[in-house]
DNA sequence: AGCACGCCGACT
DNA sequence: GTCGGCGTGCTC
């Protein structure tokens, strides 16, 4: 047989098959052959009978870790869909610590008597007074089994080994997996209630049959969680296997303690915070068919599972699904192929669905099931818009509103706690000359940095630089500079300075630096340790803290006016999910929202959790607009160190463009620009920027694609993005 | 990506 | 005369 090889080699040249001489070599297997001069690993992607190919080199080994044939399929699907390389996709299936092979596995030496021999006889062929190796056999007599680490430190490694050396003993190497949270231990879900019964029973009907996908929609604690964690089971005690995603950012012990504490070791959690061991060890119990579920953030999509019964998606709407670098691809849209190539079941499941996942519900493309109350039957929290616009009229120009404020103290006062949220990170976000206007900016980028008071620098908060802070204008030399807009920072310092005595604590990027830094400042909030937690929006990710009883909101309209047709989708999304924070258990909260556009009907609709009409009145500017879900936006994005070459670059990618788009239909834009953030990381970034019909985007993508290979190289990449998160 | 082959400058 | 610069082209 022939065997089809991808070398595991990232660049677009080699990204082709290779046939070689493939032996015993399957689909999928990870093989060690000779490419050029040099020993490489490669993928078979495919076998045949004949190569056009004269002399064929063997395949030298075929190595552990190979790709299931539902994963093959997969790949083909994604080259093809996001135009991407088979190497780069092939990477995705496979730790890499399995490719470095640096990591490797932990083995664990178990030591017993040797049974051919009785206890007498083993202790009559010691030497008499050799103490440590009689309490060797003493010690293991009763035909006991002990780990021979254990051992080597009770009686020392020599009198074991010369036991064993005398073949008094047996030695049995075992592969022992680490597996990470083993302790960890979650509440377990207690009876489900009559609307989540419900809910989880249409789901298994359709994963004992050829799966389908639904889209879960309920509210904040209605207990989408327990519905998620029976339709698992459900799926294993079939005989089957599933996928748990959650967003990146809730990946948290608490998610992990739930998990083990209902699968056990059933269950192997696959993501970035884990130790490289760890990681391998986890996907290695899956790829053996150890553990059953897989649970991680996107990548665990691609978990070697086979027989897949149910993929669960958590917070469907969550941006992280989407994946905008390196391999950029659609986890929704994955885990619904791999689905449906396995006939499992997809749930989607949120509290505020995408727009694009809920038009597709209300089309009858997926089952819509809801859960309309909170688990407790309480009410959500009532959501109060407060004028911002009026506040200033009054003469107030601080940060909070006189409401706001009260409402802390009296929360203070109680004993309870509050969450303010601000979607901003730093102190300032721009600083500006007072007299001639200059503000600064980053030597990579083109974006103004933000002030960071705490180490008294500012920082570019798209590549990470750090610079001194500025003490007069660089430009004219003048001292009065002025400070713009709020960040997390300034109102941590606000809030103790209202409340001198409060405890704060500070949620973002930058005090979320180490390794479950988000837990540890969450779990510290959770004990009370603060008054206060200011944070962005990842505070506002499904943490229950019994004893919140306010949330505030503040600059609610942070990102209404950008330029960017999700904006009010996002809004929507977070007030909605911050707003859930408040008052759980059995205590009545309250949400503040401050904003400059009390009207606008963003929170006319969030303020009433109204999910429904927000939808519709959304869908309806969306259609009229000609905005996705109803077009498609494609970016082709070129950057490069060379400003000359990118210009170049861009303009004959958009001469073809244009030249394709005449006399065809399905284009409704169609412009080359300089990308909003002209410049990031030193690199020049320009665009051709697109609205397709969607009828047609499939076949105008292909076309894109071609024409965007063609210009691409490694001194300036191009790359096409479909429908992009941000257009930055 | 590597690595070899191949054609022009400064070196014991 | 040779050692070595990195441009170009190939890898089943």
């Amino acid at each position: 047989m022939i065997a089809e090889v991808i070398i595991d080699v990232s660049a677009s040249e080699l990204d082709r098959v290779f046939d070689y001489e493939g032996g015993s070599a399957r689909e999928g297997d990870r093989v060690s052959v000779e490419f050029g001069r040099k020993k490489t690993e490669g993928f078979v992607i495919g076998l045949k009978e004949k190569s056009e190919y004269p002399n064929l080199k063997p395949i030298l080994e075929v190595l552990e870790g190979g790709i299931k044939p539902p994963l093959l399929s997969l790949m083909h699907h994604m080259v093809k869909r996001y135009n991407l390389r088979y190497v780069d996709v092939l990477r995705l299936f496979i730790p890499s610590e399995l490719r470095s092979g640096k990591v490797n596995e932990l083995t664990e030496t178990s030591v017993s008597l040797n049974t051919a021999l009785t206890y007498e006889e083993a202790v009559s062929s010691v030497r008499r007074g050799a103490t440590a190796r009689l309490a060797v056999l003493d010690y293991l007599k009763d035909g006991a089994v002990e780990k021979k680490s254990v051992l080597n430190l009770k009686f020392g490694a020599q009198a074991v080994n010369a036991l064993a050396a005398q073949g008094l003993l047996i030695e049995k190497t075992d592969k022992v997996s680490r597996v990470p949270y083993k302790a960890a231990a979650g509440e377990l879900a207690k009876e489900l209630t009559t609307a989540q019964k419900f809910v989880a029973d249409e789901i298994t009907a359709a994963l004992r049959k050829d799966g389908g996908k639904f889209l879960l929609h309920g509210v904040t604690g209605s207990g989408k969680t327990e519905v998620y964690m029976s339709v698992i089971s459900q799926a294993v005690s079939l005989g089957k296997t599933a996928i748990f995603l959650v967003p990146e950012i809730s990946l948290t012990p608490q998610v992990m303690g739930l998990m083990r504490a209902k699968f056990g070791d059933n269950v192997a959690i696959l993501h970035s915070g884990l130790s490289q061991g760890e990681r391998l060890d986890e996907w290695l119990r899956l790829h053996r068919g150890e553990a059953k579920i897989a649970v991680g953030a996107r990548s665990a999509v691609f978990a070697p599972l086979e027989n897949l019964g149910a993929i669960v998606v958590d917070e469907e709407h969550d941006s992280s699904y989407i994946s905008e670098s390196n391999p950029r691809y659609d986890t929704k849209e994955v885990a619904e192929l791999r689905a449906k190539n396995d006939g499992a079941a997809l749930v989607l499941g949120s509290a505020t669905p995408d727009i694009d996942a809920y038009l597709d519900a209300s089309r009858g493309g997926c089952r819509l099931l809801e859960l309309k109350q909170r688990i407790t039957g309480e009410a959500l929290p009532e959501m109060e818009i407060i004028d911002m616009v009026s506040e200033v009229r009054n003469g107030n120009r601080g940060i909070f509103s006189l409401r706001m404020r009260e409402e802390m103290e009296a929360v203070k006062s109680r004993g309870e706690q509050a969450m303010i949220f601000i979607n901003r990170r730093g102190y300032a976000s721009f600083v500006m000359c007072r007299e001639c206007g200059y503000v600064a900016k980053c030597s990579d980028c083109d974006v103004s940095l933000t002030y960071h008071k705490e180490d008294d620098r500012l920082k570019c908060h798209y590549c990470g630089k750090r610079f001194e802070n500025l003490h007069r204008c660089p430009v004219c030399g003048n001292a009065r500079l002025r400070e713009g807009r709020v960040g997390t920072e300034t109102v941590a310092e606000e809030i103790k300075k209202l409340f001198p005595d409060a405890r704060v604590l500070r949620m973002d990027n930058d005090t979320t630096a180490g390794k479950d830094a988000h837990y540890k400042i969450l779990s510290r909030f959770g004990a009370g340790e603060a008054d206060f937690l200011v944070g962005t929006q990842m505070i506002a990710k499904g943490h229950d803290f019994g004893n919140v009883t306010l949330v505030g909101i503040l600059d609610a309209d942070f990102s209404l006016y950008l330029s960017d047709y999700r904006s009010a989708e996002r809004v929507f999304q977070l007030v909605t999910q911050v707003a859930g924070r408040a008052g759980r258990a059995d205590k009545k909260g309250c949400v503040l929202l401050q904003t400059f556009a009390p009207k606008h009907y963003v929170f006319r609709y969030a303020k009433d959790y109204d999910y429904g009409g927000f939808f519709k009145k959304e869908c309806n500017s969306r259609e009229v607009s000609k905005f996705p879900p109803f077009s498609k936006i494609v970016r082709v994005l070129v950057s490069s160190l060379d400003e000359a070459e990118a210009t170049e670059t861009v303009k004959n990618i958009y001469k073809e463009i244009k030249a394709y788009s005449e006399g065809r239909s399905g284009f409704i834009y169609l412009q080359a620009m300089k990308s909003p953030v002209k410049r990031i990381q030193q690199r020049f970034r320009f665009q051709v920027l697109m609205r397709l019909e969607n009828e047609s985007a499939e076949e105008i993508c292909a076309r894109v694609f071609e024409i965007t290979d063609k210009y691409a190289s490694s001194k300036t990449p191009c790359f096409v993005e479909i429908n992009p998160q941000s257009l930055v």
